[in-house]
DNA sequence: TATAGTTGGTTACGAAAAGTAATTATTAAT
DNA sequence: ATTAATAATTACTTTTCGTAACCAACTATA
């Protein structure tokens, strides 16, 4: 039998931005405003199918705004609301962590 | 090929802490050593196969520690290396972001 | 008219990962 | 050898991901 002994709030936060790419894709868009193609671009590998999907996702949690300028070709732009602008702080922790732990020269294991 | 636009350290560190469940049971860790079937226990659906998986993926990352205590029966306690709790300001982080942003949503029973 | 180029996708399908449930391994005392 | 209480693995199904090809809308050019 299961009890719930982790806020709903966080595990619903960590589930938004733990899903695969989400993460990459939010700290791309704290950098500023960006079409389609230029986050595909910068990301190391995300394919066009998945980053539509999770754009789409991101977009229906209200984390990621999409604007559409009909112009020719079409230019779509993409950047993030307050809610994802409001999660610049957690990516600023993990840049610190990884810079402190991750690969780091050396240091003796265990 | 591509260009490694984005710091392969974040990179990583993104990799690790992203990974379905990996967070949650980090989280998790930071209350305390606990034993496997405690952390099963507490989390809300994971299955025993996924949190064994999990473990033995975050100890080779350094960052879960798994003790062994030739009782009968054994016990097994993991806990956090000062790399894994290294990573409590990430969730704090994640903490307040949450309570700011997400509203409460039932959970939905297994 | 047609055809090529540009952006932002979608579709189809095989591969990989996760979910489920049953089974096995690890312990020391008996 | 048997027992009891975890911890971990195996076998199998379902979901998600990765790759590559294709589509829609628009227009500049031939």
């Amino acid at each position: 039998m299961e009890q719930a002994l982790l806020c709903p709030r966080f595990e619903k936060g960590m589930q938004i931005v733990s899903k695969r790419w989400a993460g990459l894709i939010i700290f791309q868009l704290l950098k500023g405003t960006q079409r389609f193609s230029e986050i595909e671009a910068a990301l190391p590998s995300i394919s066009g199918r998945l980053l539509s999907e999770r754009l789409k996702d991101l977009e229906q949690e209200g984390i990621v705004r999409r604007e559409v300028f009909p112009e020719t070709p079409v230019r779509i732009e993409y950047s993030l609301t307050d809610k994802g602008m409001a999660l610049e702080p957690v990516f600023a922790e993990i840049t610190k962590w990884s810079q402190a732990w991750v690969e780091p020269v050396a240091r003796t294991p265990r």
